[in-house]
DNA sequence: CTGAAAGCGCTAACAC
DNA sequence: GTGTTAGCGCTTTCAG
C-alpha cells in the first residue's frame, strides 16, 4: 500500500506538503504540486479513507434505514426504487450508502445512536418505518442529520420528503365520482400514519366535491397488507353490497381486493372499480390493469439524498419536498352499472 | 464521544485492558471484565469502527459491484433480489455492504483496485457485469477475495455462484418438445457470456433428446434486452413461419417476444408458445402468464455473501455453488396447433 | 510556501 | 493479568 509518506520520500517533501498538494490547498507552490501529483500518479497512490475518516471524523457515508428485510413481499418494489434513487445521488456526490434494518439493529441490542456513531455515519434517510417505530423518535432527537421519507418532521437537523398524498387520494376519488360512482369504499393502510391520514383527508375531499356523504364505516384499515385487504374487502362488500368502487391506499392492497372481488363473482371493472396507490411495476400487469396513483419512488430517494447531502455539506437547502403524484387511469375503473 | 480512554479512566485500568476486556480476550480477569463492561454500558460506549479499521486494516465491509444504475429497466427486479440476499447475510454476519457501479467508477477514473483499497473493502461480489467488462479481469487478478455471480472463475481468492443454466434450458426445451413442438427457436442473451453458452448447450441437448436437428439460424441474440428481442422475434417469425415455440434467455426478452407475436396477430399460446428465464415478479402477471425457468436470485446473493464472508473469516468453504433452478409451467405454453 | 509534531481511537507486541 | 508503548495513515495547528 502506497501512503503519503512514500510519496513524500519520493518527491523529497514532507507529508504535510503532500497532503496539502493532493487535497488542493492553495498554499503550495504549483510546481511542487505538479511534481507531487505526478509521483502520486506514478506510484498509483490512492488515499486511505479510513485514516482520513479517523482524523476528520467524517465518513462520507450515509445510512438508509428501513424496518426489516426488503422486499417483504416480492411484488413490493417500492423500497428498491427508493434505494436506487438514494444510491444514485450518493454515488454522484461521492458518498457511500449503507443499508440498515431497524429490526436487525434491535435484535443486536443496538440503539439508533450506536448504529450511527460506530460507523461515523454522517446522515441517515429513513423509509418505510412504522409511525410508532422507536427509532423514529431517536432519529428526531439525534444530532445526526436525517431526512424522513413520508414522516413529517422538520427541524434543525431533520428534513422531510413525501408525495402529495391528499391530492393523490382526492384525484383518485374524483376520477371515480366523475365516472358516476356514488358508493366508494376506502381501504386505508393505517389509522395513524401520516400518509394514511393525508389520504383519508383526500378521500373525504373527493367525496365532498361530489356531495357524497362520508361514512366512516366504509373505511377499513389493512396495514398495507395484501391478505388483510383481501379479508377487509370481503367484509365490506358483504356489508355494503351497493359498493361500486373501492379505493385502496396501496397497489398491493388493491391486488388483494381484486382477488377477493373476483372470487366473490364480481366482474371487473364493470361491477366493481378498483383504484390503487404507488404504481408498482406489477400494477400494470394485473387483470384488469390497475388504475393507480403514481408515486415517483426513485425521485423520493434521490431527493432525500440530495437534501441530506446538501445539508451535510453545509449548503443551503430545502427542509421539505413534496413530490407531485399523478393518477394513472388504466383498466380497473369504469362507470358503474345501473 | 466516549472512548476506551474514558472508560479506562473510569474503571481505573489501562486502555489495553479495556480493549481486551471488551473484545473478549481471555487473558483478563473476569471480575475486571465485568466491571469494565458495566462502566462501558453505563457510559453508553460504542466502539469507533474507523479507528479499529485503521489499525487492523480490516473494514468488515464488502462491496457489491454491478455495472450501472439498477434497475436499468423497472421490471428488472433481478438485481434487487440479489442485493437483498447479499445484504441479509452480510447483516447477519455483521458486515456492512456497499454498492458500487463500475460505470460510475470508470467515469471517475478509478480502477477496481482503488475502489477497494480506498475503503479497505475486504471482499467483493460481482453481479451482472458484462463478460468483457475490464473490471472482471481486474477482480480475478486482485488479491481482494471476491465471488462472481454467473462468471465461472475459481481460484485461491475467487469463488463462483450460479444456477444450473444448462439444465434449466434443457428442461424448458424438454417441456416444449413433450408438448409436441418441433420448431423451437431460441432467443439468447449473448453469444459469449457464460450463462448464454450454458443455456445454448441446454437448448441443444433438449432438441437432441427429441431428435430435432439443431439449426443455428433459429438462434438469435438480443442482449437481454426487451426491445431487441421484440425485433429479433419478428425477423425470426417471418423467416421461419413454421415456428411454434420460442425459448428466451430472460423474462424481459420473453415479454418483448410476446408483444411482437401479439402485434403480428398470433394468438398466444395456441399459435406460439413462449418460455422465459429468471422468473421475475412480473412474469406471473403477463398475459398469458409466462412459463419460465426460476432462478433463486435471493439465494444467489445470499450464497455469494456466505462464500465470501466464510473466506474472509478463514473458514473452510466451497469455492463454487450451483443452485438448482426449476421450470415453472404457467399459461404461455401449450401444444402446437396442427 | 514548507516542515515538524501532535494526535484522531484503537490494537498489539512487549514488558512486568 | 495488566500496563507501557508504538504505531495504523492521515490532517492540522504552529513555527519558520
Amino acid at each position: 500500500m502506497v501512503t503519503i509518506k512514500d510519496i513524500a520520500k519520493a518527491a523529497n517533501v514532507s507529508v504535510t506538503t503532500v497532503s496539502r498538494a493532493l487535497n488542493g490547498y492553495d498554499d503550495v507552490n504549483e510546481k511542487t504540486r505538479r511534481r507531487i501529483k505526478e509521483v502520486a500518479e506514478k506510484m498509483q497512490y490512492s488515499p486511505n479513507m479510513t485514516a482520513r475518516r479517523l482524523v476528520t471524523n467524517k465518513s462520507s457515508t450515509i445510512g438508509l434505514l428501513t424496518s426489516s428485510s426488503f422486499p417483504s413481499n416480492p411484488k413490493d418494489t417500492f423500497t428498491m426504487d427508493v434505494i436506487s434513487g438514494v444510491n444514485e445521488y450518493a454515488s454522484y456526490a461521492d458518498y457511500d450508502m449503507i443499508l440498515f434494518q431497524s429490526e436487525f439493529a434491535k435484535r443486536r441490542g443496538k440503539t439508533y445512536h450506536q448504529l450511527c456513531s460506530e460507523r461515523q455515519i454522517e446522515g441517515v434517510i429513513s423509509q418505510g418505518l412504522a409511525h410508532d417505530e422507536p427509532f423514529l423518535q431517536q432519529m428526531e432527537e439525534s444530532s445526526v442529520p436525517c431526512v424522513f421519507i413520508d414522516h413529517p418532521v422538520e427541524n434543525e437537523t431533520t428534513s422531510f420528503v413525501s408525495t402529495d398524498n391528499a391530492v393523490g387520494a382526492r384525484d383518485a376519488v374524483r376520477h371515480l365520482t366523475s365516472l358516476g360512482h356514488q358508493h366508494i369504499a376506502f381501504i386505508n393502510g393505517d389509522d395513524e400514519a401520516y400518509i394514511s391520514l393525508e389520504r383519508l383527508k383526500g378521500y373525504k375531499e373527493g367525496l365532498e366535491e361530489a356531495d357524497i356523504p362520508f361514512n366512516e364505516k366504509k373505511v377499513r384499515v389493512a396495514y398495507f397488507n395484501e391478505e388483510e385487504a383481501y379479508a377487509r374487502s370481503i367484509e365490506l362488500l358483504e356489508e355494503y353490497p351497493e359498493t361500486t368502487a373501492i379505493f385502496c391506499s396501496s397497489d398491493l392492497m388493491a391486488m388483494g381486493v381484486m382477488r377477493a372481488a373476483q372470487e366473490l363473482g364480481y366482474k371487473l371493472p364493470e361491477e366493481l372499480s378498483v383504484v390503487g396507490y404507488d404504481n408498482l411495476v406489477v400494477s400494470q400487469y394485473t387483470t384488469p390493469a390497475l388504475t393507480t396513483v403514481n408515486q415517483d419512488k426513485y425521485k423520493m430517494g434521490n431527493m432525500a439524498a440530495e437534501l441530506l447531502i446538501n445539508r451535510l455539506q453545509g449548503k443551503e437547502t430545502k427542509t421539505k419536498v413534496i413530490i407531485p403524484g399523478s393518477l394513472l387511469v388504466r383498466k380497473s375503473t369504469c362507470p358503474p352499472r345501473h
